[in-house]
DNA sequence: GAGTGGTCTAGACCACCCT
DNA sequence: GGGTGGTCTAGACCACTCT
């Protein structure tokens, strides 16, 4: 109690909390890397001068957030962002049988650029900040289903337009080469009819009804990372949502 | 720890978890209608002779499920399924500016019929068993922009085809009426050409784009209480999900 | 067998609501 | 001021993993 107390008497709010913000902070500072072991519930109590209890509902609240996985007898681990993982947590679309969809990437187009008007409100971003622009088409089963148009920030991400290769999930590179870590997105889901771009790109006809995905992605710090659209024609597939 | 050892020795699990059940059966029971205050925690452990320890992680866990509130300084509540909260919490569709859309209801049409093959897939249903189903339109602003097809298994909602006030929310009537607690949903989003019907009873052209929302509803036993298929034109609005 | 997380207890004090 | 949930502690035992 006592150097916690100390360390962070301007801070506010309950002890598990003030717990719960070090070691997130210790894991997005990249000390310990994602599957990585944190220290034992009462050793971590003993370094902060805490309760193994108040430890415990710190790691608990990580452990909602699925920045930690706990595994009973072994440990508490940093959660592993592998690229299967990611996909299974973030790709939403699921098939006829109810089985998820995991598609493939064709090689994308990178540009960069000042951010315009929009890219800057839905990145949270200044005038004269610059964004990098990918699209790319992912396919399923070889035939193209989805256009993706990202744009993120470039600042955080400095030379990843220039990267040769390009993985299957952009989430994987984020942490393993820049240590940014998405911690969750919001989708906003409408119906539009394929313009003559994308019906191209998707192998449609023109007027097509595709779904239209917007997501935002955040950080573990809530800081806006990426802002992506995708369009996505589904053929006995569907978006998927549990509320 | 006697009583609840005894009376639930064939139980499995942690003592919390059969604590969370006790509670959920006498919530779902009736016992305590919704917006009436549980016993306090000390009480609730002395009754059931487990720890206030134990008691609290059951009722967090409730918590967590929505199925109770928990307001400090004053009590524990059952969760009050208002029409304007049930909306809240399951209508998912939103404005430009980020505010949640509510609708109005038209009166809808009500028939029964024994359930087909696909309802019973969906319903959980047995060969013979009969289902209630609805048809209805929804509002926005005077105009029509929704088109819901809702199907309920007859045995739990006895009567119902004869309602003759339709709520604006039917989840609110399954509560009141019939002490059935909606606890989650299940939706399967895609995007559709609107028919001609679909054209004609939401005033757009056969062949616009339409989202169709394919809901399951589950009560608090986890039993398919409702199949739910909507289809929205949304002018400047959108379907929002949180990953 | 040693070490880890998971469960459970008993008791203390605090923050808040109500009347 | 009395009652409620929220936080925190200290210690015990259990279930599991690893080697």
């Amino acid at each position: 109690m006592r150097k916690l107390r100390v360390a962070l008497e301007e801070n506010s709010g309950p002890l598990y909390a003030q717990v719960k913000a070090i070691v997130l902070a210790r894991i997005a500072g990249g000390d310990w890397p994602p599957g990585t072991a944190l220290p034992a519930e009462m050793e971590l109590a003993r370094e902060l001068g805490v309760s193994q209890g108040t430890v415990r509902k710190a790691l608990d609240a990580l452990t909602v957030e699925q920045v930690v996985v706990r595994r009973q007898g072994s440990g508490t681990y940093v959660a592993e962002h592998t690229p299967a993982h990611m996909q299974f947590r973030f790709f939403n679309i699921y098939d006829e049988s109810g089985a998820q969809i995991l598609p493939d990437s064709q090689p994308a187009r990178f540009t960069t650029a000042a951010a315009n008007a929009v890219e800057r409100r839905r990145l949270d971003l200044s005038e004269g900040d610059r964004v990098i622009r990918i699209s790319r088409i992912r396919t399923r089963g070889g035939r193209p289903f989805m256009d993706d148009r990202i744009v993120l920030p470039e600042a955080p991400f400095p030379g990843l337009a220039q990267e040769t290769e390009m993985p299957n999930t952009l989430y994987d590179l984020f942490q393993k080469r820049y240590r940014i870590h998405v911690a969750r997105t919001e989708e906003q889901v409408t119906a539009v009819a394929a313009t003559a771009r994308l019906a191209d790109r998707l192998g449609v006809r023109a007027g097509t009804p595709l779904l239209a995905i917007d997501r935002t992605t955040y950080d573990l710090n809530g800081r806006r990372i990426e802002w992506r659209v995708s369009h996505a024609y589904l053929d006995r597939a569907h978006y998927f949502a549990r509320l």
